[in-house]
DNA sequence: GTCTATATACAGATAGAC
DNA sequence: GTCTATCTGTATATAGAC
């Protein structure tokens, strides 16, 4: 396609069905959605939404793509710090990106719990994978904190990094149980406390 | 009802369809749960189902009772262990519950993350009731070890008992995304030490 | 691409015989 | 109590005009 060329016009209806479908499947699940609504909402009808989208299955699959399409891990801004502050640096990006994204991380969520359509091995790997390098990522910072003196010489990098992650997702489920976020800002605050109270030397 | 009376035929049935239910419902949840396979399953016929139960919607609340039935705590087995004891105790017994009933947890947490059916705040209340006792029975045990000087003079009961459940719940998500019980014993072994650790004098 | 109209399937629920 | 047969609504998906 040429720079600058004429976007298709079909695109902005494609679009509007595909973030709506994100917004509903994402506030009410897969089986909870008709494909009715979904075309209601984007002012469109059912037949348009299955001629672009083929089946309400695959229209969940694009839809829960656009959902992940923020979830990334962003390392740049740990550079030029030291290891403690990494790890604060760290568990603060989590809950920040939590609270910005709240109701696709409950979504995302309740998918882990239950397979809600089957053929979503893909959305489970793809998370699965983010925690491995969240966790990751914190394990390297303890490793390399415990070899520069700054961490106790017995930290247990994979294992207290898992903690940490643990801490952070029960934060995640306490958050969506009470709704009550200065809670889980305060827990937050103390988990960071005392989690580099533990690993400093 | 005269002590020994023979039972009523028909519990059996009822009873039959009501742990069919709960079965299907915590395993696929309430909209993928149609009530014909409740009725294949239990080898009844759907009219029977309902002639029992009213409403899909009824059937499945008879079934959330049944499922949160063994949904308590039993603190007896507290008494007689000093304070560290305890919240070693506290914490292997959330662990062996959730080995024990880990559908109908992955159940519960799944209703917990999405309003499933509208009309069951009873549900939510019930557990969340749970979580609160459970956390004052970790915190009251974190006093008074404070105050028998068991533990630091500057533990703080409420926040320290809420990361340990925190923990807990996340250990619990860890195990249902990888499903690996041998990790996620490691990791509350950990907890426990690191607990006890920070918290012991 | 977008629509209206329709096909097809299956859900929850009722009626009525036994 | 338990069944078969049926009603009624609504879901996904298709056909075909524009």
């Amino acid at each position: 396609m040429p720079p600058n060329a004429p976007v298709d016009p079909s695109q902005h209806t494609r679009e509007k069905i595909l973030t709506t479908a994100a917004r509903l499947f994402s506030a009410n699940g897969y089986e909870s959605t008709a494909l009715s609504q979904v075309a209601r909402e984007a002012n469109v009808s059912k037949a348009l939404v299955l001629w672009h989208f083929d089946s309400k299955s695959k229209l969940f699959q694009a839809a829960v793509g656009r959902t992940l399409e923020p979830y990334f891990i962003d390392t740049e801004d740990l550079k030029g710090r030291d290891e403690p502050a990494q790890i604060e640096r760290l568990i603060d990006a989590f809950y920040e990106f939590v609270q910005e994204n709240r109701y696709s991380v409950r979504f995302v969520l309740g998918l882990i719990l239950r397979g809600e359509p089957q053929p979503d091995n893909e959305v489970l790997g793809r998370i699965g994978e983010l925690y491995r390098l969240f966790r990751n990522l914190l394990a390297d910072v303890i490793e390399h904190g415990r070899q520069s003196g700054r961490f106790h010489p017995d930290v247990r990098p994979q294992l207290d990094a898992s903690l940490i992650v643990a801490a952070l997702d029960g934060v995640l489920i306490e958050h969506f149980m009470s709704e009550d976020p200065a809670t889980s800002a305060d827990l937050v605050a103390y988990l960071k406390r005392t989690s580099l109270e533990r690993l400093i030397a």
